[in-house]
DNA sequence: GAAGTAATGTCGCTAAGCCGACAGTAATTA
DNA sequence: TAATTACTGTCGGCTTAGCGACATTACTTC
């Protein structure tokens, strides 16, 4: 059987994991296969609806950006993840990237199919939902280092999910840090360095190791110095 | 035919605008009523699953607290509107409000039942991640005035689909404009009596009137003192 | 290994806006 | 009509954190 679009198994995505191999083979022609490079940002062939994509491999970075240059990352997708594209935030691959994606009219034929995808995606957009409301609250109440701490937080969070190595490391660099807890790489800078006197936290180049992240979790549900 | 829970037409809702009326009819034995008085917190019957409400009459705020009591409104709700609970937000009756309301493990009967139903709930949490997103730009990258101005034209947007009376008038206090913009009561009422000398607004109590509105929508997409 | 680039460390100035405090005024209730 | 409560107006102090500027250090590439 011809595969020209070179689509692989739609049920290696966690979204899709269980679902009858027949349909799940079924949707392929749905779909369509991309790959970027290391900074470009995602754009697909204007379809006039949405589009939704799958990360095949990689990393993609959610964010808004200002006039004025400056840049909110509201998250940063890893392969398995779906992201359904809306609103002006901008998809930019961090590294060499490889996705699935169709638009949101394919996506409303197989809803139609499958009802149990449609529940899946409420699902989905219901996580996304509280995800980003709990970030609203953090950015109207959280100081930049307590929003710093939650950046950690939701990084480990997410990790555990996939794999369960590397204990507490973060491979964020501090401009990156900035931008994921909305604030500028120098203030991050002082609240790291800060830390990392206390002892919770040991800094390097790239990355950030967590040596007492018990005393950081302290800061994501409280307020103190 | 007896109608206990005393349900209204569903049809009533934009949402279920235009669906089967039997099905619409059939669908009532799912949905319970319930009234609540002027600041007071929605609760409902905890079923387990996360809540659906519609509300009949009435306005509700969906909003964070924060430990030190402050309080950040993410948005009004009025007649006619839907609003599925999720995170930690808090949704308050302003003033008496009678709703409608199911669980969601009720409401995927209702979309197994209707293919079009889950399309819509699709668009719907489409739409309203949408609106979440922009206001994450906003407190990320605007300073209070420009936010002040979006919470107007976000305001006024909401009217004018209901109702197209009353040209440019804002019923909310200054505390209640604080909560939609992240801020405080008193900067809230030092930018609007800059506003008001510059002939922009009229300060009443209890409600604002806008002049000249094209002057605020300016700073809705820039950014200028 | 020289040049270029990306990441980090640090300082001081400045501004936005929070916060407490208090006063005045309008609406509501007793 | 007195008392209470809700809303508005205003001020000064204080803190957080943004911004420009510059130095240093590590990786990368040719």
């Amino acid at each position: 059987m011809p595969n020209p679009k070179n689509i692989p198994d739609l049920g290696i995505f966690p979204f899709f994991n269980g679902l009858s191999p027949a349909l799940l083979e079924s949707w392929k022609e749905y779909f369509n296969r991309k790959s970027f490079a290391k900074r470009q940002r995602l754009v697909f062939p204007s379809t006039g609806s949405d589009v939704i994509f799958f990360v095949l491999s990689g990393e993609v970075k959610i964010a808004y950006s200002s006039e004025d240059g400056k840049e909110f990352t509201i998250t940063i997708l890893s392969a398995g993840e779906v992201y359904s594209e809306h609103s002006l935030a901008m998809a930019t691959a961090i590294e060499k990237t490889e996705v699935l994606y169709l638009n949101m009219a394919d996506f409303r034929s197989i809803m139609d199919e499958s009802p149990e995808v449609a529940r899946r995606l409420v699902r989905l957009l219901g996580t996304i939902l509280r995800l980003t409301n709990d970030l609203i609250a953090d950015l109207a109440f959280r100081e930049t280092a307590s929003r710093l701490a939650r950046v950690f937080w939701r990084t480990l969070q997410a990790k555990n999910i996939t794999m369960k190595q590397q204990r507490d490391t973060i491979h964020l660099t501090h401009e990156e840090l900035a931008s994921l807890s909305g604030s500028t790489r120098q203030t991050i800078n002082e609240i790291l360095r800060h830390w990392e006197q206390q002892g919770i936290l040991e800094l390097h180049r790239g990355y950030v190791v967590l040596l007492k992240p018990e005393k950081l979790w302290v800061k994501v549900s409280h307020d103190h110095a």
